[in-house]
DNA sequence: TTACAGGTGTAACGAATGTTACGCCTGCCC
DNA sequence: GGGCAGGCGTAACATTCGTTACACCTGTAA
């Protein structure tokens, strides 16, 4: 029984190898490996096991009829891929995913995944926990981009974060660019005019709220 | 013992009330009711029961420190809100829900909900659908997303639904310009300019891809 | 027929953003 | 000190987009 493969189950990861022995959660499973540059799973294969990542990296890549890349992802181990289209109504892989090295994959069926769940109340949680923060991380960047400007993406960001009118950005300009698909010059541009026309203030990374009125009229 | 609360059971979903009361998918639960304008929960609220919406209609608002509204969404019955936050980490509610009319709401606690997943299996699956479903939607809407400009948008779109370089949007010009985020007369424009530019054709919702190296070219 | 609503194409102008290039600082290493 | 990399501000120009306004078409109801 591999532990490292335990990824859902708090119990399991925190205890040493030998206790885990004594505990009931138990899964079913086989172990495929696979060589760089090898499929381990194509666009449109039907997800009738979870795939759990425990060694090497992969990229996920969505490829057109046409052959063309339209875009890439890279997950390292250990994670589970596709973890949400295994009980999804459509439960087929959304991307092509391919090994960029040496990769272990641990193959758990449904059904064993099923049983885990109803057996081992750690497992579900940790299993429910997992995709109940991809669903808060997801729905909480749908929302950022919903915002159409750049300074109404920062306002947004702002008074999510605000005390007492102060804020902490928390991450520097470069990363908050790229968390909102826009450049750093550009978004570096709108701080410096939301200053200038006084809605806010900001000097490395802290700041506070002057007008909370304009704030608003930033928003969607 | 309510039917329409076992909105994630397809067993009880699909059985008469005769029937269902044979199942063992009994859950305990208490029922609320709300009047029009009440707060059900506010933000920043621990979310330790299912919130199952069984009748009525609610929105949802992010209220920042300020009392600036952010953004609101309006569901409707039956409909369970921030299932995903109840096992996600940091399990509060994101926004405030207000009873837009007489509401009523089913409450069941954690525990109960892990122990109907554990005795139920299609409680299970039902449950898991949901949210698996809710990942697909948001994933799919965040590669959208994630193209920067509008044609990159529509190359996008169109890649994914292409058949042997031929497409249908499936939609309306206008409904498809909301999904995007951007304006109409914005989208027919950048559609306008990737006929004239030779690289698709296009007519009343359907169209043919012409070049695509220069499809390619308009990907991020 | 007329009137009207819904969906669409298009033009024109201003606003927002992307892009590139440059300079300033800070901290770190040699 | 000197050199260098990373993070940042800023300017200038090109591109894209938002906005508004108008015209056209179709189907439908009066």
């Amino acid at each position: 029984m591999n532990t490292d493969l335990l990824f859902f189950c708090k119990i399991c990861r925190e205890k040493s190898r030998g206790e885990i022995d004594e505990v009931k959660c138990t899964i079913e499973h086989t172990v495929k490996r696979y060589r760089k540059g090898e499929y381990i799973a194509s666009q449109g294969d039907k997800v009738s096991s979870l795939y759990m990542l425990t060694g090497g990296k992969v990229k996920t890549e969505i490829i057109a009829d046409s052959g063309l890349t339209l875009s890439v992802e890279e997950i390292a181990a250990p994670y589970p891929l596709a973890s949400a289209f295994l009980f999804a109504d459509n439960n087929r892989f959304p991307v092509d995913v391919i090994a960029l090295e040496e990769c272990e994959l641990m193959l758990v069926s449904k059904e064993s995944i099923e049983k885990q769940l109803a057996e081992c109340p750690e497992f579900l949680r940790g299993f429910m926990a997992f995709i109940a923060n991809r669903v808060r991380f997801l729905s909480e960047r749908l929302k950022i981009f919903s915002q159409r400007s750049i300074k109404a993406k920062m306002a947004y960001y702002i008074l999510q974060r605000e005390k007492n009118g102060a804020f902490e950005l928390g991450r520097s300009i470069a990363s908050l660019a790229e968390y909102f698909v826009t450049d750093r010059p550009s978004l570096s541009r709108a701080i410096s005019e939301m200053a200038r026309d006084g809605i806010i203030e900001f000097e490395s990374g802290k700041g506070k709220i002057l007008a909370y009125n304009e704030m608003k009229e930033l928003l969607g």
